[in-house]
This record gives C-alpha cells, sequence and structure tokens, in this order.
DNA sequence: AACAGAACCGAAAACGTTTTCGTGTTAAAA
DNA sequence: TTTTAACACGAAAACGTTTTCGGTTCTGTT
C-alpha cells in the first residue's frame, strides 16, 4: 500500500525544489523546457495527482456542492439529483448528497457538518418536520456566513436565497380544470396537511379552478390524509358516502392508491372516473392504466438549481440579489382521463 | 457575509495563543479553568466551528465515503445508498454520491476526481459498460494506492477487495422452483444481455430449476433484451409464438412489461400466466395486480457494504484480507402468482 | 533558602499545495 | 569589458488545524 506521492517527494527525487515542481507540472514558462519535461515524465510514471484536500485549503473552496433533501427514495428527488449532478460536473464540481429522512435534527446536523469547509453552496429541500416547526436557524446561520443557498420545491419563504419552485397552485389549476373541461362535476382532491407547503399550495389551484368554473366548493371531497393507510382508508371512505367523477391527487401514491379503491368499486377508470396525479414518477408512467400527471420536471429543477448555485460562486451573480425561478409544470394525459 | 472565525483570530483578541486555543476548546488540563472558560465562550459567542478541510488535511483522513452508482433513479440502488449513509452517518462519516450513468468514461473520471484526497474510500457498483469491457483499471490503481474497495451487485469478480451480492443464481432458482411447485410448466424468462453479471447468474438459476424439475429447457423461452421498447417487442413475440404458463423476469421493468403484454391478450393474471419479478421496487408493490417477486434487501447491502469499508477504514478487519458477503434474498409472493 | 515538581502556556512543525518575491547565472547589448 | 536583461530556480509564506516539546512561573517541601 504506497502512500500517494507528493510534489515533496518528486522535487527530492529529482533534486529540485517544490515549487520548482509546481511549477513544471503547470507548464510554467518560468521553468526550463528540459525540467518540465523530466518533472512530467517523473510524475506520470508515478502517477501523480494534486491532493485535493490541500488545493481546497489553500484556495478556501472545495469546489463541492451540498444538495440535502428529505428521502432518496423518491423519484422526483433523483431526479433532482440527476440534474444537479450534470450542471455541477460538467462545471467542475462534486456532489455530496445527504439525507435529512425528514428529520429537522437531522436536516442541522447535516448542514453543520457540511458548512464547515467541505462544501462551496448548499442546494436543499425541507424536511416535513422543519416545515412544521418553521424553525430555520440554521438556514439563517448558513446565509449569514456568507455561503450561497438554493432551496427547491419545499422552501421557506422568508429565508432570503435564491429559490426553484414549480407553479404549484397552477399547476393543480391546470389539472383540475382539465377534468373539469372533460366533464368532471364532482371532484376531490387527496391531498396532505396543510404545514406541507406544497400540497397547501395544490389545494389552492383546486380551489380556483372549482370557482372559475362556478361549480360549489364541497367540503366532504377535501380528503386530507399523512400517509399511505390513512389515505386508503379515506379514499375507500369517500367513495363510500360521496358521488365522485374525478380525483385529483397531490403526488401519484396517493393516485394509485385512490385508483385501487375505484377498481375496488366495480367503477370504471376514466369512464365513471378520472383520476389525476402529480409528479411524474415510475409509477404513473407504468400503473394500469397509466396514470395522467402532472409533470414536475425534476431534472430541469435539478439543472437550474445547481446553475443558479454555480452562478453564485464564480460571482456571475451579484450575492446579495436573489432569484426565484418558476419551472413550468406540464400535463401529462395518459390513460385515467377522457 | 463575515467568513468563518479560525483559531488565528480568536487567539489575537484573548490574546493567547494558537495552541492555547485548540487545546482550550478540547478542554485539555494543560490549560488553566479560567482560560478555558474564556476562550470557549468566546468561541460560542462567535460561533466558532473547526475547518474540516485542515482538519482531513492535518489527519490525512476525510471522513467521506465515496458512493459510485450507475443510476440513482432505481429503487434498489437508491435502497443502498440509504443503507449506506446509515451507518456512515452513525460511524462519523459522510457519503458522496456520483453517477456513472452507466458510462465507463465517467466512472473512471469520478473515481480519479474523488481518489485524490476526498474521500477515504469507495463503495460501487459497476456501470454497464465497464462490465462489457471488462476494463478495470481503475479499481486496481485505487486498491494499489490502499484506498479500501467494497464493491456491490455488479462486481468484478478479479479485482481483489471486499464485496457484497446477494445469490442471484440461487434466488432466481428459488422463484423458478415456486412457479414450478404452483404448477407452471411452460415458464419464459426475460433477461438481459449476458454481458451483466447478475443477468447472466438469474438466467443460470432459472436452468437449474427447470433441469431439477425434469421440465426440459426450451430455448424459445429464453428472451433477452435491454430496454423497454426491445423488451415490449419480444415479448409480444413471445406470447404470440409460444404457450407459456409462467414468467420470470431479471428486474422488476421487465415484469410489469410483461404483465402488459400478458393483459393485452386477455390472459388472466395469476390464473392463466404467473409472474415473478426481481427486485421489490415501488413499481412491484403498487402495480395492479401486485407482483410476487424476489427481493434484493438494498438496505442491508448498503449497510453491510458500509459496515465492511468502516471496518478497514478504523483497521477493525486486517487490509489484505477481503470478504464476500452474500445478502439473502427472499421471496415476496404477492397476487401474481397461484 | 533552595529545590522539585506541578501548572500553565507558546513556538514550531507538520499535512500538500500555490504563489510571490528574490537571487544567481548566463547571454546579449553597450 | 561592463552593464543589462532574460532566464531558471528556490525560499518562504499562506491556508487552519493538531501536537510535541520546551520554557516560565508558582506552590509546596526540605
Amino acid at each position: 500500500m504506497k502512500r500517494k506521492v507528493t510534489l515533496k517527494q518528486i522535487a527530492k527525487e529529482l533534486d529540485v525544489s517544490v515549487s520548482t515542481v509546481s511549477k513544471a507540472l503547470k507548464n510554467s514558462t518560468e521553468i526550463s523546457q528540459d525540467t518540465r519535461e523530466k518533472v512530467q515524465a517523473f510524475a506520470k510514471l508515478y502517477n501523480y495527482r494534486p491532493n485535493n484536500i490541500a488545493i481546497s485549503l489553500k484556495n478556501r473552496q472545495s469546489k463541492n456542492i451540498g444538495v440535502i433533501i428529505p428521502e432518496i427514495v423518491h423519484h422526483f428527488f433523483t431526479q433532482v439529483i440527476s440534474g444537479i449532478e450534470n450542471v455541477a460536473n460538467s462545471n467542475g464540481y462534486n456532489v455530496i448528497v445527504t439525507l435529512s429522512n425528514e428529520s429537522f435534527e437531522r436536516e442541522v446536523v447535516n448542514m453543520e457538518t457540511l458548512a464547515n469547509g467541505s462544501i462551496d453552496g448548499f442546494i436543499m429541500s425541507l424536511s416535513k418536520e422543519t416545515q412544521e416547526k418553521g424553525d430555520y436557524h440554521h438556514l439563517r446561520e448558513v446565509v449569514n456566513q456568507g455561503m450561497p443557498l438554493v432551496m427547491f420545491d419545499r422552501i421557506a419563504e422568508e429565508i432570503y436565497c435564491d429559490k426553484v419552485i414549480i407553479d404549484d397552485a397552477q399547476a393543480a389549476y391546470n389539472a383540475v380544470n382539465h377534468l373539469i373541461s372533460t366533464g368532471c362535476k364532482k371532484i376531490a382532491i387527496i391531498t396532505t396537511e396543510d404545514h406541507v407547503s406544497v400540497g397547501k399550495l395544490r389545494t389552492l389551484g383546486y380551489r380556483n379552478a372549482l370557482q372559475d368554473a362556478r361549480i360549489p366548493f364541497n367540503e366532504n371531497l377535501v380528503v386530507k390524509v399523512d400517509g399511505e393507510a390513512a389515505c386508503e382508508k379515506a379514499v375507500r371512505h369517500l367513495l363510500k358516502y360521496q358521488v365522485v367523477d374525478g380525483i385529483f391527487a397531490v403526488n401519484e401514491l396517493f393516485a394509485i392508491i385512490a385508483m385501487r379503491e375505484v377498481v375496488r368499486k366495480d367503477l370504471k377508470i376514466p369512464e365513471d372516473v378520472s383520476v389525476i396525479g402529480f409528479t411524474d414518477g415510475i409509477l404513473s408512467k407504468y400503473s394500469n392504466p397509466p396514470l395522467s400527471t402532472v409533470v414536475q420536471h425534476g431534472y430541469e429543477i435539478g439543472m437550474m438549481a445547481g446553475q443558479m448555485l454555480i452562478d453564485k460562486l464564480e460571482d456571475r451573480e451579484p450575492e446579495d440579489h436573489y432569484r426565484t425561478e418558476v419551472i413550468k409544470t406540464s400535463l401529462e394525459l395518459r390513460a385515467t382521463t377522457k
């Protein structure tokens, strides 16, 4: 197990100074052609690679981007990561991913351990718990230290930083509107509790669409749940006591579960009930029938977030000026709508 | 944007030396109670956090683990990452994830950029392209440098390092055997091209199961495909010209696609055709009907890989001794089998 | 009063780079 | 032959830590 060769060792072997070696490897004209070749040949032979850590310390930058997400086992987040990875790598940055597992505590710890030199900037989406608590001191601390931060999807309005979001309300509006335009009159929404920012916004879009179509809002058609089991139960209850001809779900899992209950009641999709989900994941694509859905373009969100962060890091953007980019969603109509 | 406060600055402010500050913060008895309190109070006030990079340089270790996977948008890999994250974090390590995107080139580049101080050890699964080429020089280089490497799932036999795999052949054997025991006689397998190591092994298990049950092997029931479109086409062709009462697919996507074709031919699942997939992903769980599948326990694989690496890093394992751990698979029987 | 030992603190080296500045040598110009 | 400038290289500082070693000062013991 031979340790990695360093400048010092090369210098010693070739009987020159460390500075000379460093310069020679960078092809500095300060060094004679002769020595340059000698050094480079030697370096190549011994497979010299500069130590990133040392360079980081010297340059006071790590060329790393820290990403904190609530859960990785989510198609949307993995898409975002892919997008970030893409622009990061093509700009010479690495990506460090850590998970908060929807826990405030872990989110704080992860931020703190990363924020001490390991990374140059953050990209993150808040954990559920953080959104419930509304405690953003760790974010404030980071931005106060002058570390660029880009938030996406689950953001905190009151933090001054760059943000990438989707037009949640508008997207929901469009989805529900499509249901209406295909003849649905009794449209239910399956959403999360209000503390999740995106759930709230999507519910708003739902109401607006109804209102604009002069369809009376019916409290009984709004089901708020926070998990798979709860969702199943609630939908079953809904279908038992209400007549429904359209369902809009704020994520794809809720949509799939709802579909299951619908067919269980021997209702036909989309003839009797239309369904639209949110987030174009793998489930939507391969469900039976394939689910019509609002697609969030996670990859684009990731690219945008990555680009915004890098722009800040490379001083292409003034550091005291923050943007909020809205990535357009689209409707992918498949077989669960008429 | 106030820069982070350093030991030097604290020392200057309090008119003591850097060494004193360092020791005081570590509660060294070498320093008087008085000074300790003073320093610690000051540090707390100014929110001092040691610079990780500097510590890394000093200690010649980064407390980072590098993970390279082919694709993140895969339930199996995300599970593995979660497992790695878990043991890594509870041992004080961070995880740096990079993607090869199934490309040899990117795999090599990622390894090289990480291997220079940024991380203390690798956990990886080979890209398709790397397996096709059979070029493992980058792996050799890394292990020659004395950097611990743990491979999982898609491994290279000939590299000496720790490995975590599943009993691919055995798992396939069990799955096919279950089909046989429930009365299936004409069992097809949908698999990948042979260069993907796991595909090959699973095909082997399929053959063995048939053989042990004295069911003649039929070349026409083996379909090798390498993508979604190809899969769909091949299965359609299969169902058109062959009588099939059981399907074993080497991943869940192939299974789902096969199911789609089966119902399209108005065959009932599982009455007419039983189906078993591989990898217990989200698709299997929520498909209609829910797919019986071989579950790979990705989370456990990740934990095991992480633990093995950390054991090496903390010198709990001799560095010249390599293990290959086999994680048991299990059959999750849902609604696509009798 | 002299000395041992404890208590407290600082200087300096080290980790592996990059970069500025200075210095000695050589070749060209006067 | 002397002056100048180009050329080639090295010393040293810096990034922010940790740790060893040594040096004061003070306390307590003979």
